[in-house]
RNA sequence: GGGCCUAUAGCUCAGUAGGUAGAGCAACGGACUUUUAAUCCGUGGGUCGACGGUUCGAGCCCGUCUGGGCCCA
């Protein structure tokens, strides 16, 4: 604080604007690799931050960072600078400090290559420390401080990097196929699209109760039955539910939905979009994972039956038409412990127990029971099973596509079913959006749809978990 | 919701058996014209997450709460 009253005393600690001649990358990129103790001749004006300072008697180092993470060492040296310019520079300058170097592009004795100051000025003062950089920061301080975190860890630029990379595939892969991005409301009178616990809250003006979105999937078909027939929004969903390693109140979730499409094109669809990604950010499918493990995204990705698969594996034949007693018997036999009134949970429960822990490739599991799918339509020649299938990669649920229903008639049975389970006391089940179905009563062509998690995907691209690939997770 | 682990300097961590609170980096003072986590000499720095209890004495033992993590449901 006190160097900063001196700073501005002498000039500025927060000067407005620095003749800047060159990046660091671009010094950089312009002398790559020159010999040991060599003088240039040319002179560049750069700025950086401060990342390692080594003040000797009458020859001082600095080591400057940009945004990028592209480092130049700056030398102040006695008779360059004087005696005056040399003493300010080791009274005034601190680690994490934004200076401003002016001189010539040289090569230090052991090679480094430097920029000699002629001159130096302040660019930004910091007034608190950065922390060690020979220690890994802990999780809880670099999620509470990604600021800090981003100027002393390469990786968490990288991470950064590689999501803006992958959003911008995703847009170039919908954009070669005339899908057009749209945004729909986040703040919505009736909730639906998922079922999921919402966030609340009010309107002053309305003065009415709102939703977050747990979904955009009723506005972006109110589109399609408005004539864009092929559209997609990628934004932030909210679910008021537990925080783990794979789940966050907030999260980037992508919808696409394409008129005379079915569950078949969207599969299609979802696994261009994810192996376009991995071709564009890192030139292969088999992705090599901060874990050091490898996640192969190559290929023609598995169906697989949920039905068919459960049977399987479970040992007994399980049907849409098998008994509930069976059901909750079997259930009971593996120790899941679950009281629920319907049919379908227990399948998908039991699923997840007996196949889901086998799965390694990525895999569409297809054709899931009707009754926990409300938005879907039925199966076209299976009876008692939607056309609806889940993506998994490396074990978690990671995109999920319908065949949409789109009959209005049969949407508001569906509707009425999950009123009922409301009031039997189900939390998260869907609530009767009148508006919607006043929308598909005009005719919504035959459609298919699918969604998928942003974080997820960058999670599935990296092995990190949820609060790595969120830039600013939620903490308390 | 249940169980287990965890919180000490700006950062990363140690702290034995309950007996004056420690290290490295950072900071401050000094030396040093080719350093690369510079080095060397010296100095300062703490509500030990909060509250309560046991004890002559608590960072350490006990209880409650708060934050964080892991496992289960």
């Amino acid at each position: 604080m006190q160097k900063r009253e001196r700073l501005n005393q002498i000039s500025s600690a927060y000067p407005v604007s620095l003749p800047i001649t060159h990046t660091i990358e671009a010094v950089r990129a312009h002398y790559p690799n020159l010999e040991a103790d060599i003088s240039t001749g040319d002179e560049v004006s750069v700025a950086g931050r401060i990342m390692f300072l080594r003040n000797t008697g009458k020859l001082c180092f600095a080591t400057l960072q940009s945004g990028t993470g592209e480092r130049i060492q700056a030398m102040i040296s006695l008779d360059k600078v004087g005696e005056e310019t040399l003493e300010s520079w080791k009274e005034l300058v601190d680690l994490g400090d934004h200076v401003f170097v002016r001189g010539e592009v040289i090569t230090s004795k052991r090679g480094e290559l430097s920029i000699l100051a002629d001159e130096w000025l302040m660019a930004a003062k910091t007034i608190r420390p950065l922390p060690n950089l020979h220690n890994e920061l802990g999780e809880e301080f670099r999620v509470r401080h990604r600021y800090i975190d981003l100027i002393v860890r390469d990786r968490a630029r990288e991470v950064v990097k590689i999501r803006a990379q992958v959003m911008q595939s995703i847009r170039n892969t919908f954009a070669n196929r005339a899908f057009m991005e749209i945004e729909t409301p986040m703040l919505q009178v009736v909730h639906g699209g998922a079922s999921a616990r919402p966030f609340k809250t009010h309107s002053n003006a309305f003065d009415t109760e709102l939703f977050l979105r747990i979904a955009p999937e009723l506005f972006l078909k109110r589109a399609v039955v408005g004539g864009l027939e092929r559209v997609f929004e990628v934004n932030r969903n909210f679910r008021n539910e537990g925080a783990d390693r794979t789940h966050s109140p907030e999260f980037a979730m992508l919808e696409a939905y394409e008129a005379y499409g079915d569950y078949h094109t969207m599969a299609q669809l979802t696994q261009d979009l994810i192996q376009n990604a991995a071709m564009d950010v890192f030139g292969t499918h088999q992705v090599a994972l901060y874990d050091g493990t490898e996640n192969d995204l190559g290929g023609t990705w598995p169906k697989m039956s949920m039905f068919h698969s459960l049977s399987e594996a479970a040992g007994v034949e399980i049907t849409p038409a098998t008994d509930m007693a069976e059901l909750k018997k079997l259930a009971k036999s593996v120790e899941i412990d679950i009281e629920h009134p319907l049919h379908g949970k227990y399948v998908e429960e039991l699923w997840e127990h007996f196949v889901k822990p086998g799965l390694d490739r990525p895999t569409f599991v297809t054709d899931f029971p009707v009754d926990t799918s409300p938005l879907t339509r039925d199966h076209r020649s299976i009876s008692g099973v939607v056309e609806k299938w889940d993506l998994y990669i490396r074990g978690f649920e990671q995109a999920t596509g319908y065949s949409e229903l789109v009959d209005p008639v049969v949407q508001r049975e569906r509707f009425m079913a999950q009123m009922e389970l409301a009031k039997s006391g189900d939390p998260e089940a869907m609530k009767l959006d009148e508006e919607f179905l006043k929308a598909l009563e005009f005719g919504m062509p035959p459609s298919g749809g699918m969604g998928m998690g942003i974080d997820r995907l960058l999670m599935s691209l990296t092995g990190l978990g949820i609060r790595e690939t969120i830039l600013f997770p939620l903490v308390k």
